[in-house]
DNA sequence: ATCTTATATAAGTTCTATTTTATGTAAAGG
DNA sequence: CCTTTACATAAAATAGAACTTATATAAGAT
């Protein structure tokens, strides 16, 4: 699976969202993660999995506690998405623009 | 559903995204979104119309033809969550620097 | 050592998304 | 009119993701 599936998959699940949210603020612990959802920690453990794979964040162990903060740099690949596709969009309205102005209606290929 | 989860629901499908990309070079029908995929048309059709719902592309009426064409706008509920994520993060470094210049290690709320 | 706290892993279930097959509709072409 | 082309919709199958319950592990506290 390419990096940027990775990183949509784990960004598409509201709970992953506001996990990422929450850490935005500074480490948590699993436990401080699973405490506004209603839902068990069991379930906490795999979205922090499938955060974790996607390089969105990382985990320390300090004792039993396994703190997690966010690694920015794991929105590498959305960010290098959004701009290529950005790109591309431009591209394509320049030449719409050029053959506009030679009067020279676009076709399909 | 908010907005955002439509959007990022919708960009977390390769297809759906590889579409988009097509897009980007211009309008096309659905058969031609379709032809490079292994897949029927009704399910780029399905595709499609998750797109639409997302606002991320629009579709005309010419004939019998249904052209699909992209619409950026419809990247603002990502990129406003983006610029959400970052500016909090920001925020709790700055944050951080000011405890660490006091000399005052951070603690856990 | 034992108990507890914090977390992980496994198995199973439920839910949702993707895809296909089959069929319907609407416009254009003969 | 009838056929074809381009697409939509419905129903059903499949696949995959999310969640729970039950259990395991590992470190700290007693």
């Amino acid at each position: 699976m390419a990096l940027i599936d990775q990183t949509l998959l784990a960004l598409a699940d509201p709970t992953r969202r506001a996990i990422l949210a929450r850490l935005a603020q500074g480490e948590a612990t699993v436990m401080e993660l699973a405490a506004p959802f209603r839902m068990t920690q069991p379930a906490i453990s795999h979205h922090l999995k499938v955060l974790e794979k996607a390089g969105l964040i990382a985990r320390s162990r300090e004792g039993t506690r396994r703190p997690c903060r966010l690694t920015p740099v794991g929105l590498a690949p959305l960010d290098a998405w959004l701009s290529d596709l950005r790109a591309n969009l431009e591209r394509s309205f320049a030449r719409l623009d050029d053959l506009l102005a030679e009067g020279d209606p676009p076709e399909e290929t």
